[in-house]
DNA sequence: ATTATAATAGTAATGGTTACTAATATTATT
DNA sequence: AATAATATTAGTAACCATTACTATTATAAT
């Protein structure tokens, strides 16, 4: 028994947001944020949508460096960078390793069908 | 202010614990297992130690798709496989990829000095 | 308009993890 | 061995990001 799914603006405010964004937000962001055009929108409203985005392939959700989980309006397969220092979270222009699968799945019994990678070390600015 | 380190029976047996495993068990896990030795351990010091474990390099710490942290005892670089379906996380013997930190901060401002991935899937009892 | 139901706001509950504290274990010193 | 200093533990309470609950509201079809 699936669901129909109807439009509301919040969500709709959500998803513009979120796909405006590069830094790759957590709720808490999202919420503040939203509030300026919904001044009563509900910290659980944006949970709920940003879960819904995900599970609709329009967002990408993985848990940072501090301790929250970010999420990503971008679903195409590409890269983060986590700065060990400040926890920002960064896109790389780093094409996707589309035989990464294959190769890593070689001598392995199951089916490998998807990967993440996460990089490491020190941004742009913490690096002095 | 730095801190000497004490021997603690607790301490060493979920060490060697931990290292007699290859399934990456979380805190609960460990705990369990822990309490036929030791009746009366915490659930606090199991996580304390883990966590020191980590701190001192000698295990690595993961969320699962479980949405708990796993633990692993061997800290050499290596990578995973999570099953999609019963979350089940496996180590895949494929090589260390030493290059890459290197080749994917070609065009970026910081400096990478280490990565994970995670291969997503099927495990060899899920795939049929 | 009316009806059906998805979505929200507000709030309470959940649960993995961390913090706190008195008692205990370890280590060094005498 | 006894003493002293302090790291560690067991037990429990607190934390807090996230999820669940519910009466009300918004959406969309009839």
């Amino acid at each position: 028994m699936s669901t129909v799914l109807k439009y509301s603006r919040q969500r709709e405010a959500i998803r513009t947001f979120l796909c405006s964004r590069k830094d790759h937000p957590t709720a808490e962001v999202v919420y503040d944020n939203l509030r300026k055009d919904f001044p009563h929108i509900s910290l659980g409203t944006v949970y709920r949508n940003l879960s819904l985005l995900v599970e609709l392939g329009e967002a990408i959700k993985f848990p940072g460096l501090d301790g929250f989980d970010h999420f990503d309006g971008n679903p195409m397969p590409h890269y983060h960078f986590i700065c060990n220092d400040c926890h920002a979270v960064i896109d790389l222009d780093f094409p996707n390793m589309e035989d990464l699968n294959a190769t890593a799945g070689k001598d392995f019994d199951g089916i490998i069908t998807g990967h993440s990678a996460y990089f490491y070390g020190r941004c742009k600015n913490c690096k002095k």
